[in-house]
RNA sequence: GACCCCGUAGCUCAACCGGAUAGAGCACUUGCCUUCUAAGCAAGGGGUUGCGUGUUCGAGUCACGCCGGGGUCGCCA
């Protein structure tokens, strides 16, 4: 299946063609002004542009064409050569009922036989998730669940940060309170104990003081350093006491992506690439693009014609401890080797585009990458209402677990409020707060355009009126509920007809879902669906508020009214479910 | 200093390849619950798109220059 605007995107196109124009000029789009059509192309100005003809002549031409057809209830020439289009409402029922019909409701494949690696959240080993990370995941996720739906094999790997100078600055400083001397009796052999020696609430205090105090002083900083270094060279006090570090925090990161719904295919570390280094650098060596350069190892990635000075990727530092450039690197080839993708998506924040770029040039020069197009899916900060990254009131940083907290419990008082659900069971009402929290807070995130930095609102992820992730649930909720009662009442639902301006307008919107999901793809941009869902809803509530389904006595007119309302809630929850929102039975 | 991102309504954000009258939500004003869930629907006010010049039939969008905010710039991630 093909968009309706795509179709009609081949029959302008063929009507330019007739006259000896570019097939290109014939895109068709959906109007940006409502009131005046359905559809528009604005190829005449172009192709009166490029021929240095009369846009309006070349309009009229086109357009006499298209009269012709029977698929267009208007066509019309406005303004200085834009060429309105009109479909008849036979034509939108028939496509509306050929969507119904199809279980992917039309979505593009636009990754048929294709491999995306996505990667994504990047949490940090013994750091706790605050409200920074939830970019990432809800990008990521959203974007990992929109490649699938458009029929890409996808792999998503959190890439857990479990390898740098951190380890050795919590490995020194635990060395140093000596609470865990067995990891550090260089005459011990081991095994070393199975029980950590450290939770999950340890490491949240030590980190800090460890990043503290090597930052005040020089000499812890060049202890952790060696550390570090030791860690990676194998020492098995290190190794093991590593291990504990990494165990506890994956299962308290696990907690918090679950509580969110974000889920990952592999939970690969950047120490899991460790054995590829050397062979990978010791294979740079030899063919002369890793050279050696103020006592470090790097990859001069500089080129012509650059703008900036482009610094040289560092593969190993002085001290001969790798850098994550060097894991980033070998983690292309593991994936390239395991996978074999057409494209490597990193959704990581914007101030790290330097970083990749620099990579990104390594793994092109030295040909690692394979096939694999790497591209570099920056987000913007997220900032405090002062411009500054947001604080709790105690003046830490807030933490995501408290984030969804706040907002579930947000979602509760307003179920009491509204005083629907004082009949369900607990259970129940526990779990539509959660859905209706979680709802706001993507929605609220996803909406903006991904590399806009925005400020941290957290009425804005409460609020549950209006352009919100709730707002989508609810028409979806209430459109179930008309669908449960007429099963209730045994009326059955057929194809959809179009017999009133809502009717229009809806349909309308939902034959934009293939386009929809292509544009958001290409840009890899969420709130192009968001946009598109909550648009849904509007056109919707709309539909639901002018005509009565239930009580409609046509029994023809109601049955294809509720296959309308079929065809929607199947939609919303298609885009809901790439949004990673899940719609209550009832709320 | 060089480079990157951003600047749109009181607030938070949109605007597909340069297109017509720059759109939503919140907040504000006013209607609508005795037939499907009012977390809703309908209507209204609110704009020199930071400033300037240029390209174009046409610029929020492209180019150049300012102003303002954020970020990056070899051994942190």
């Amino acid at each position: 299946m093909t968009s309706l605007a795509a179709e009609l995107s081949a029959v302008v196109s063929a009507a330019f063609a007739a006259e000896g124009l570019s097939a290109k000029f014939g895109q068709v789009q959906a109007s940006d002004r409502p009131d005046l059509a359905q559809f528009q192309c604005n190829g005449a100005l172009a192709a009166a542009k490029e021929a240095k003809a009369n846009p309006r002549q070349i309009a009229q031409k086109v357009a006499d064409r298209l009269k012709a057809g029977p698929l267009f209830a208007k066509v019309e020439i406005a303004g200085p050569g834009f060429i309105n289009l009109d479909v008849t409402d036979a034509a939108l029922a028939e496509r509306a009922g050929a969507m119904s019909a199809d279980d992917r409701l039309g979505a593009p494949e636009t990754g048929r036989g294709k491999t995306l690696v996505i990667d994504f959240g990047g949490p940090n080993v013994a750091k706790p998730m605050h409200v920074g990370h939830l970019r990432s995941a809800i990008i990521g996720d959203c974007l990992q669940r929109l490649f699938r739906a458009n029929a890409w094999t996808v792999v998503s790997d959190v890439h857990l940060g479990d390898w740098g100078l951190q380890m050795g600055q919590l490995i020194s400083e635990i060395g140093r309170r000596g609470t865990a001397p067995v990891y550090f009796d260089a005459a011990c052999k081991g095994p070393y104990p199975d029980e950590s020696p450290v939770t999950m609430d340890d490491l949240e205090e030590i980190y800090p003081a460890a990043a503290a105090a090597c930052k005040a002083d020089p000499a812890r900083l060049e202890e952790a350093r060696r550390a570090t270094a030791e860690l990676q060279a194998g020492r098995p006090g290190y190794l093991a006491l590593w291990r504990h570090f990494v165990k506890v925090s994956e299962r308290g990161l696990n907690r918090e992506y679950s509580s969110l719904g974000v889920t990952f295919d592999l939970w690969n570390g950047e120490a899991s690439v460790d054995p590829l280094i050397a062979p990978m650098i010791e294979d740079l060596k030899r063919r002369g693009l890793a050279v050696e350069s103020e006592g470090a190892l790097v990859i001069e990635v500089a080129e012509p014609g650059d703008k900036k000075e482009m610094p040289p990727l560092l593969l190993l530092k002085s001290d001969g401890a790798v850098l994550y450039g060097t894991t980033d690197l070998a983690t292309i080839v593991d994936r390239v080797k395991h996978y074999d993708p057409e494209l490597i998506l990193y959704v990581v924040d914007q101030r790290q585009h330097g970083h990749f770029e620099q990579v990104f040039r390594a793994a092109r020069k030295t040909q690692l990458s394979g096939k694999a197009i790497l591209e570099h899916a920056g987000f913007g900060t997220m900032n405090g209402a002062d411009g500054k990254p947001f604080k709790t009131r105690a003046g830490g940083v807030m933490k995501l677990y408290d984030l969804i907290a706040m907002t579930t419990d947000e979602a509760q008082k307003r179920l009491a409020e509204a005083g629907i659900a004082g009949d369900y069971p607990e259970e129940e009402r526990n779990d539509i707060a959660r859905k209706v929290g979680i709802a706001a807070l993507k929605f609220a995130d996803l909406s903006n355009y991904r590399l806009t930095d925005y400020i941290f609102d957290l009425a804005r992820f409460t609020r549950f009126e209006g352009k919100t992730g709730p707002y989508l649930q609810y028409a979806a909720v209430r459109t179930q509920s008309i669908l449960r009662k007429a099963e209730d009442e045994g009326f059955a639902a057929a194809a959809p007809v179009v017999r009133s301006p809502e009717e229009r307008a809806l349909v309308l919107q939902l034959l934009g879902l293939p386009g929809a999901m292509e544009a958001a793809e290409d840009k890899r941009a969420p709130n192009i669906l968001c946009e598109y869902a909550f648009e849904l809803a509007q056109s919707f509530s709309r539909f639901y508020a002018e005509h009565h389904i239930l009580s409609e006595q046509d029994a023809d007119l109601r049955a294809a009214r509720l296959g309308l309302c079929r065809l929607t809630v199947d939609t919303l929850a298609k885009v809901l479910g790439i949004l990673g929102i899940e719609i209550p039975q009832r709320m």
